[in-house]
DNA sequence: TCCTGTGAATGGCTTCACAGCG
DNA sequence: CGCTGTGAAGCCATTCACAGGA
């Protein structure tokens, strides 16, 4: 009764990805790369599960959403299955991205060699500092903040990564957003409001560091209370 | 009958924290901390869930994992809920941090204010890289990675943030584990193995831009959908 | 009366065991 | 016979509506 876009009913494409399940799909598609460049053409859920760190049975129903491209009694062929997991996430096609923010951290990212290999092209990057504007990053010229709405025209981009301060965080993020960027993944360590039509993710290293620091002081308690409490 | 811990039951301190409430906690403590900055003093629960971008039960239910400490009728105190989240993450000591990788991204990581101001200090910075090793970043003189081991030692370093290529991984990560480090945080595109009682977390960009990507897809497939068939 | 705190219900993820096919 | 694919059950977390106190 939920879903109505099913033509077929033969493979489960209209059908949502669920968040946790989409997540590491992207980590079997990395090992299965991995995998391929180094000549491996078959694998079973065993093996693949140990190397994506995951249960079998997890891998096998995460990728049950995609279809069934297996072997019974054999195991999976890589190939096509990075072939399948690509197409899922929409990889097939390149997208453009733009980099706003040229710092250390927006360098580091216009530099990442996983981008060209996967889908991603970085096309265009923004910096509001005179200093960085017109020098050459990654083989790209660094253009004004002041000409993000005609260079993200010009060149076609459809995502967005911002590396920027917290501080001017917002108001870029609403001037991508009103120049028509759908897709934002930002860096910036606070909290960004966008319309609901618009797919934001967010990278905190503040907040993985905070949690590491909750279960490792939650390790040192345990430690400390089976030091005291030796009564079972 | 799950949880056989509780010495009191008054208050839950030996609960485990949900981890998707966990993640929410810091950002509520960002929240609270710029709203102290900027001298406010209380809160209701319905603003403090819109500026993390929450629903007000999320929030309280959130909250309350820790305690209660809000005033019926009024609303929560902001300096006392930002010291009562910071106590439950392990942040009233300073956590020391070694980043072990000083390429761009590593640069970023060791310059980001962010580090200071909650709890974290970069205590050792670690390079593979003649020309780096030895040279001053944020403060810090680059070690070579051959000291790793007595480095950390020296420092007392208790987590690690890690910002190396992927091949080189898995070796430093292990020599890391070997060395006492039970909290890493990991820049590099590969599947870390590590012992249970180690906490690993990822950061990931490549798979960030992949679940925006898998979004950006699907919302165009829907809306090409909803152009061609006005009937089937 | 207001806003917080919480018990109960909903929904989704993971796990399991078995069916199904090469 | 081996390994994949999947339906069903169990479990956990989030959500909601109401009770409870200042």
């Amino acid at each position: 009764m939920t879903h109505l876009t099913d033509t077929e009913a033969a493979k489960p494409s209209g059908q949502e990805i669920p968040p946790a399940a989409l997540a590491r799909l992207t980590i079997y598609l990395r090992v299965l790369n991995s995998l391929m460049a180094a000549g491996t053409e078959r694998i079973s859920s065993e093996q693949l599960a140990e190397s994506a760190g995951v249960s079998p049975p997890t891998l096998r129903k995460d990728l049950s959403h995609l279809g069934s491209f297996g072997t019974r009694g054999v195991g999976y062929d890589v190939r096509l299955v990075s072939q399948e997991i690509s197409a899922a996430l929409g990889l097939m096609h390149e997208w453009k991205v733009a980099i706003v923010g040229v710092g250390n951290l927006g360098r580091a990212l216009a530099g990442y060699s996983g981008f060209s290999t996967k889908g991603f092209g970085v096309v265009a990057l923004f910096d509001a500092d005179p200093l960085v504007v017109g020098s050459e990053v990654a083989g790209l010229q660094v253009s004004p903040i002041t000409e993000l709405e005609s260079a993200l025209r010009k060149t076609g981009a459809n995502m967005a990564v911002m590396a920027v301060p917290a501080g001017v965080a917002q108001g870029l993020c609403d001037r991508l957003v009103a120049a028509g960027v759908m897709s934002i993944l930002s860096f910036a360590p606070v909290v960004l409001q966008v319309p609901a039509s618009v797919q934001l993710r967010k990278v905190d290293m503040a907040t993985e560091l905070q949690i590491l620091a909750y279960h490792a002081q939650r390790a040192q308690e345990t430690e400390n209370n089976s030091e005291s409490s030796a009564r079972p």
